[in-house]
DNA sequence: CTTTTTCCCTGGACGC
DNA sequence: TGCGTCCAGGGAAAAA
């Protein structure tokens, strides 16, 4: 399930695969992937242009052409890109897309649970699109005391705050039961309860997590691979997620699992404090 | 306005 | 072996 750290991992290997590059051929084998759109119109709108730059905002990556029309592509679950020569790539009854390229590679979009999405949008629709979906970058200048402001307005449980991507963008299921793991947060604790100390432990936590995502190359459970195929190393690094039952790494107490927002969500029951 | 629920979609795990 | 059921969850949309 990629999340900021995964999309991350791949924007840093598609930039330079990308940048300056002509797409040539574009095949699009899924109507889902980018519906209410006819596939044949929209590979007919990519090909010919050429990549000004790739970019990722949340958990979407943007490729920018020199059109100043861009393609913004959502992963979803179980979508991820691969990069290789031309024909080289085993065939694959889950491949959506592929992009061919005029340095003689393709660029091919695998998604087994057709929930990932490819949007074409037009010169100056990219910032209102994004602007209304999503809210600042947690890796980039936010403070403790505006995410906390943030909070303050949101008496909804924090694990779900956290996963409102018009909070904070780029946080997902797994990061965010990592964050409230390091801070000592129960997830079910009202936003607006926090107080301003607790709020910087989660602002903390959700960079320090991230970033080891990133360092790490992402989190591999089912899905998710980077651009030459290979894995992460994040699940190595999991204080809660998908624990249920094993000791905590801090003090033991065997990790529990409850549903929040319609979410699977771990966490410790003893460092991690009930609100009631 | 905020918050919760439902839906989309497939494959793997599990019980019988 | 082969069913039926549940689960995984990001985000749009509907419901509360």
């Amino acid at each position: 399930m990629p999340e900021l750290p995964e999309v991350e991992t791949v924007r840093r290997a598609l930039e330079p695969v990308l940048t300056g590059r002509r797409l040539v051929r574009v095949e699009i084998a899924d109507s889902r992937l980018v519906r209410p759109l006819e596939p044949l119109q929209v590979a007919a709108e990519l090909e010919g242009e050429r990549v000004a730059a790739v970019e990722r905002r949340g958990k979407y990556l943007i490729v920018r052409f020199e059109s100043a029309r861009s393609l913004l592509i959502h992963l979803r679950m179980t979508g991820s890109l691969r990069h290789a020569p031309a024909g080289t790539l085993a065939d694959d009854p889950h491949r959506r897309a592929v992009v061919r390229l005029d340095d003689g590679s393709d660029v091919a979009y695998r998604d087994v649970r057709r929930f990932g999405t490819w949007l074409v949008l037009e010169p100056g629709e990219l910032a209102p699109y994004l602007a209304m979906r999503l809210g600042p970058e947690p890796l980039g200048p936010l403070t403790a005391a505006r995410l906390a402001a943030r909070f303050a307005r949101r008496r909804a449980p924090i694990k779900a705050v956290l996963l409102d991507q018009r909070t904070l963008a780029g946080v997902g299921n797994i990061y965010a039961d990592e964050a409230l793991w390091y801070a000592g947060v129960h997830p079910l604790r009202p936003a607006a309860g926090l107080d301003g100390e607790e709020a910087a432990r989660v602002h903390r936590s959700v960079r320090r997590v991230l970033r080891a995502g990133i360092e790490r190359q992402g989190a591999s459970l089912r899905d998710y691979v980077q651009l030459d195929g290979a894995g992460g190393t994040m699940q190595d690094e999991f204080r809660a997620y998908g624990r249920e039952g094993e000791p905590c790494d801090r003090c033991g107490a065997p990790i529990e699992k409850i549903r929040i927002a319609g979410r699977g969500t771990w966490y410790c029951p003893h460092c991690q404090p009930s609100p009631g």
